[in-house]
DNA sequence: CGCCCCTTTGACGTGAGTCAAGGGGGGTGG
DNA sequence: CCACCCCCCTTGACTCACGTCAAAGGGGCG
C-alpha cells in the first residue's frame, strides 16, 4: 500500500489535497472511512450539541469516533496562559477522534449547533481488527489528514496573514464544493480563524478587509463570503490549500 | 483507534494490534516499523549521501522508504519565490518517505554525510499487503508522523522565537536521548532551524543568545549545545516537545 | 426597541524581519 | 605547520507586519 493520500474526491471530508490533482491515486481499497462506518451502524447514536458546547475535553478518555451530520466542529488545545490553537475543522461529512491513544488530543467544541453519529470506540477497533479493509481505510483517512496537517505547517511557517486568509479561504471552498460558484459559508467565527491561522481576531478583520479592497472576495455578511477572483485567491494561498 | 501515539522510546508494547482500545499508550506492536523492514534486507541497498545532497526531489516518483542509518535528513519544500519549510529532520534510525502517494511529497536533503538504508516501495507494498502486523506498524507509524507535525503546528502558531527554539532543543533531546546529560549535538545549521522554526536566521542567533544569557544552555560550539535548566526550557516549550 | 456580542477600524507598540558589517572555525593549499 | 579563505554564524541598526489597546459600528434576538 503506498498509503496513498485521496487527492480528489471533494465534498464528503477526506480530501488533502483538493488542488493538486493529477497524480493516479486510489488508495485502492475502494470505499472511504465515513462509508464504512455503515458497518457499525446498529452501535451509533445521534446527538446534538449546541454552539460553543463541548462534545470532549483534552485529555478525556478516547471512547468516541464522531462522524459530522451538520454544522461544525473546531478541534483545539489551550495552554494555561489562555492562547488557543485551532488544529482543524470538522465540517459536515467529516470525521473526527479517530486518531490519538487512549486519551483525547483535543477538545472539541461546538463551531455551531451539530448534530453527530457516534460510534463507540470500542466497537471501532474491534472492525478494524477484523477487517483488513477497514484498516486500509483507517490508514488512508489518517494518511489524509497528515498531509493536511503538513499543509497547515507550512502556512504557519511561510505565509504572511493575507496569504494565510487566502489559504484557509481556497482551502474551505475546496471542501465545502465553493470552488464551483464562489460562495462560501462561514460557520466559523473570525476569532476561531484566527486561532487557526496563528493570528489575532483584528489581524483577520484586516486581512478580509484587504481582500475586498483588492477585489478578491465579497462579504454580503460576516459569515459569507463570496470568491470574486479565485486564482487570484489561490495565487495568494501559494497554490496548496489548507485542508 | 487507539493509533497509539508515543515514540517515548522503552517499547516492551505488548498489543497483538495497535488499534485495540485502552492499551496503555506506547507503540504497541512489539516491533516498530524501522525494526519490521528488516524482513526486506535482502532487498535493500546501502546509499551514501553528501552534505546538502538529495536524496530526492518533492514531484519525484516515489519509489523508496529510506532508513537513516547515521547522519539526518532534512524533508523540506520549496516556493517558487524561494521560501523554504522544513517539515521535519530523520535523524538516525528514523524513516523517511513512507507516507504519501505516487509522488514525493518533500523534497529530501543530507544535512550532514549520510548513510541511508534504502528499500524498494514495491516490495514494502507488498509486505504491508500480505502482512497485517506490518501495515499495523505502518499505522502506528503515520500515527506518530502526525502528532508530531500537529505539535509543530501548535508551535508555529501559538509560540514566540525562544519558545520555538526552546520546543526545538527539548525535542530534538528527547529524539536523541539528550535530555540525559543535556548535551545536543545539532547536526544541522542556524539556516535549518530558521525554516523549521518558520523564522529566520538571524532570529534564530538572538534566541540561542538569549537563552545562553538566561542561562538556560550553554553553547560551546555552533553545533553543541548543553541544556543547562531542562525545566525552565520544557517550560519555555510549554511542555510539550516538537518531535 | 434596545441590549449584547461580535466585528471592524484606528492609533500606537513591539517582536521579528531586513540590511549590513564584522567574526570565527575548519578545511585547503602552500 | 601555518596562513589564507570561505562559509556560516553573530551582532547591530533600522523597518515593518502584526499585536495590543481602545472605541465605535452592526446585526440578531429577546
Amino acid at each position: 500500500m503506498s498509503l496513498n493520500i485521496s487527492r480528489k474526491e471533494p465534498s464528503p471530508g477526506v480530501a488533502a489535497y483538493p488542488l493538486s490533482d493529477g497524480v493516479p491515486a486510489g488508495i485502492g481499497e475502494g470505499e472511504n472511512l465515513q462509508h464504512r462506518l455503515g458497518a457499525l451502524r446498529e452501535f451509533a447514536r445521534t446527538q446534538h450539541f449546541a454552539r460553543n458546547e463541548a462534545v470532549f475535553q483534552e485529555g478525556d478518555r478516547a471512547q468516541a469516533i464522531c462522524h459530522v451530520v451538520s454544522g461544525a466542529i473546531r478541534l483545539c488545545r489551550h495552554t494555561e496562559d489562555g492562547r488557543r490553537h485551532i488544529a482543524e475543522f470538522a465540517l459536515g461529512g467529516d470525521l473526527f477522534g479517530v486518531v490519538g491513544g487512549a486519551t483525547q488530543v483535543f477538545t472539541a467544541e461546538a463551531v455551531s449547533d451539530v448534530v453527530l453519529r457516534v460510534y463507540p470506540r470500542v466497537q471501532f477497533d474491534r472492525l478494524s481488527e477484523r477487517e483488513p479493509g477497514f484498516r486500509a481505510s483507517v490508514l488512508s483517512h489518517l494518511s489524509s489528514n497528515l498531509m493536511s496537517t503538513q499543509m497547515h505547517t507550512f502556512v504557519l511557517g511561510c505565509q504572511s496573514a493575507k496569504e494565510r486568509l487566502a489559504s484557509f479561504l481556497v482551502g474551505l471552498a475546496a471542501r465545502t464544493g465553493a470552488l464551483e460558484n464562489g460562495r462560501l459559508e462561514l460557520s466559523m467565527g473570525r476569532q476561531d480563524i484566527a486561532d487557526h491561522l496563528g493570528l489575532t481576531i483584528e489581524t483577520i478583520c484586516r486581512a478580509v478587509t484587504a481582500l475586498k479592497n483588492a477585489g478578491l472576495i465579497a462579504v454580503p455578511t460576516t459569515h459569507r463570503i463570496e470568491l470574486r477572483k479565485v486564482d487570484a485567491l489561490i495565487g495568494l494561498s501559494g497554490g496548496r490549500a489548507i485542508h
